[in-house]
DNA sequence: CTGTTAGCGCGTTCAG
DNA sequence: CTGAACGCGCTAACAG
């Protein structure tokens, strides 16, 4: 392994159009229309031109690019929980189309802070970035967006005071769903684990699940609705004053993090699922199908809101004057082996 | 839901210096030192400036300040597989270190293709990025950035032929302690199953596992090696035909991806863990807790290489002459459930 | 302490 | 078809 010095890296200056019009004879703007194909060039100029800067390793400044047109080819996204694999491939998605259309993805996290948010989003206002998609946790961070004219498509919630494109999954059919599966099976006391926040997706979730009681001629008990806070360090205390308290047979999470809490605290405990107490998760990951038994859930086609939000970007940036658009994708209840018959 | 249409985006310009520098009375540079706080600026001048700005929302152009500074706060991160957790896990570290710094992250994944790694350091010397943090898949992109100047660490695997900083795993040493810890439990058909690549971690736990079988003098056989090229279509075949052809009675996967796909096929086929065949994992990811039997795993510090990497760049960043640093860092063997005693 | 000048690298006029 | 000139927004050097 050696161990010499590097080479002293400040002398090595980037090349630039200049440097390789000089090279070839020719005048930047020369190798400028050379290189971006826009404009005359004699077929002998270009191919001279083209030949130096490939010899030269030449790769053009973005910087001043973006300078001169005034945006540049970088899309924000903004998302809340980069280690929750929701979100991540959310991020796939997106990337997916972005790609193809030549723009470059740059993924922020805001751990799901409204401060976090809008540093992010000046983040993006910085790099001239044409357009942001976010899950949005707080409205500041679109409204500041859009007054300096940056287009923003929001994902899996809509938050916006100010008219915006996004693109969102049927909460509310799919916890209407889920909890219509556990009482068709017979229970009555359903639990509801949902986040407190005033973000549509939970604002959905909380209505379906009422909503499926209703259809199913059950009542409901306040009791069994737990809503927690984004950060709160004690989740699966709470779960357990939830079981210890208020003795629900079936415990609908409504998303994968609470999901993942409640199995855990099922199983620390003993209880058998679902002969003790059926489990439904919202968002399918990798783990719910691994697990004994795998766990029932409400899918969401992840990947597909991903792409939606971008090509809803793209058309966006195409025509900044178009309607907001809305779109809605369905869920879908995928049965498992957490759900069972109520044990009373 | 609002559908009039968005104010014609167009028209609205960002604010510059330049605009904050009239309405405060001042001359841009003067605007430009109050609000960088570097220079001299009456007290006065200061508070009107920043008033101003604050008013006006002004974000400062990223493009102009990197064009000017010759290079830009982003520091780019290029990972071989973005829906690992392995690698985001990494990408958390690095992150964490580098926007103490004030740096801003932007990861870029290259499915493990040289191609669309070069690709990707390409990227951001365009951006000019001060340094590149890199799982490499081949050596032209460090090689090229190295020649433009660019700072590069290489993370979980070295492969530059051009020296550069890199921090690792002691993977000969995870490796050996996996296949002592199984020859251990009396197992002597221990198979193991890799990555085709020329990639050091993958050599260095072929090795440990040589090693540790030598140790349990137990004779190696080839036919218990299995190789797979990064994108084979065929893990799980090939994964069945070593079962059935060669009986193993435990399977060291070197990666956690080979290993979800050992434990898919073992499922499948009805096999109980350990007792018909034990399993040991690389790369501790969440659900290898979860699953029953939870699976002994050779667990790395994957958040501190991440970290690792990032205080090396930052290093680098401060002292270009530096001669080159390799960190490596100690994987762990943590004993879960998977593994038990030879089953002849 | 402040303003003027100049230039980072590129692309877009506009003459030739 | 080509080159000269200019400006995108910001900051460093230099006078004042």
């Amino acid at each position: 392994m050696s161990t010499a010095p590097l080479e002293h890296d400040s002398l090595v200056a980037p090349v630039t159009l200049a440097d390789i019009a000089r090279e070839a004879g020719t005048s930047p703007s020369t190798a400028s229309r050379a290189l971006s194909g826009r404009g005359y060039v004699s077929e002998a100029a270009r191919d001279r031109l083209l030949a130096v800067a490939d010899r030269l390793g030449y790769v053009p400044n973005a910087s001043a690019r973006t300078l001169k047109h005034r945006r540049s080819r970088v899309v924000g996204v903004v998302l809340s929980d980069l280690d929750n694999q929701f979100y991540a491939r959310l991020a796939a998605g997106i990337e997916q189309v972005l790609r193809e259309a030549n723009y470059q993805m740059m993924v922020l996290g805001d751990n799901s802070e409204p401060a976090e948010e809008v540093e992010g989003a000046r983040t993006f206002l910085a790099m001239r970035a044409p357009g942001v998609i976010m899950t949005p946790v707080g409205s500041g961070a679109t409204e500041l967006l859009r007054s300096q004219g940056t287009a923003v498509v929001e994902v899996d919630r809509r938050l916006a005071s100010v008219p915006c494109d996004a693109v969102l999954i049927d909460n509310e059919r799919g916890a209407r769903e889920a909890t219509m599966h556990l009482a068709g099976l017979g229970h009555t006391r359903i639990a509801l684990l949902g986040v407190e926040t005033d973000w549509t997706s939970d604002a959905g979730r909380l209505q379906g699940y009422r909503t499926g009681l209703r259809n199913a001629r059950l009542p409901l008990d306040e009791n069994l609705v737990v809503r927690i806070p984004p950060h709160a360090p004690d989740i699966e205390p709470r779960i357990e004053a939830l079981i210890d308290d208020h003795a629900p047979t079936a415990i609908f999470a409504a998303n994968n993090l609470l999901a993942e809490h409640v199995w855990q605290v099922l199983r620390r405990r003993g209880l058998r699922i679902p002969h003790d107490i059926s489990l439904v998760g919202f968002d399918d990951v990798p783990w719910m199908a691994m697990v004994d038994p795998p766990i029932t859930v409400v899918e969401q086609p992840t990947l597909e809101l991903g792409r939606r939000a971008a090509r809803l970007l793209l058309r966006r940036l195409g025509g900044p004057a178009l309607a907001p658009a809305v779109e809605i994708l369905q869920p879908r209840l995928v049965v498992r082996g957490s759900t069972g018959p109520a044990s009373l």
